[in-house]
DNA sequence: AAATTGACGGGTG
DNA sequence: CCACCCGCCAATT
C-alpha cells in the first residue's frame, strides 16, 4: 500500500470524537488535495479492516454523503452520540464541528 | 496490463 | 440554490 493511503488512514483515525472532517480535507492533510477519490475508495474497502471512524467524514457542504439509508442512519446516530448536531437536511454546521488539525 | 470503481470537489451557467 | 462537467488517484477486478 502506498504512503499516501497510509497517511489518509492515519488522518482519519486522528479525527477526535465530536468533530468531523470533509473528504477533501482529509486528502489535503494526507498530502494530496487531489486524491479525494482515493479517500472515498479507502472508506469503501478498508474502513472495517483498519477500524476507521468513517462516520466523522462528511462532504464539503457538511452533508452526510452516504446513499444507503441504513448506513446513513447509522452514521447520523453515531455523530449524535458524540453530540455533533445534524439539521433537518442532514447537514452538520462545519463552522462548529469541523476538526481543524494543528498544523505542524 | 487495462479498465473500473467510488461515501468528492470546484468551477460554471 | 441546483444541475452538470471534468479532473483525479490507486486498490481491485
Amino acid at each position: 500500500m502506498q504512503l499516501y493511503t497510509k497517511r489518509v488512514i492515519d488522518t482519519i483515525k486522528n479525527i477526535p470524537q465530536g468533530k468531523v472532517m470533509t473528504y477533501g480535507q482529509v486528502a489535503e492533510m494526507a498530502g494530496n488535495n487531489r486524491g479525494v477519490r482515493q479517500v472515498v475508495r479507502i472508506l469503501h474497502t478498508m474502513s472495517d479492516a483498519y477500524d476507521l471512524p468513517w462516520h466523522r467524514l462528511v462532504n464539503a457542504k457538511g452533508e452526510i454523503s452516504i446513499k444507503d439509508e441504513e448506513t446513513r442512519d447509522f452514521q447520523m446516530y453515531n455523530l449524535q452520540q458524540e453530540s455533533v448536531e445534524i439539521d433537518d437536511n442532514g447537514r452538520v454546521d462545519l463552522k462548529r464541528f469541523q476538526f481543524i488539525p494543528p498544523e505542524l
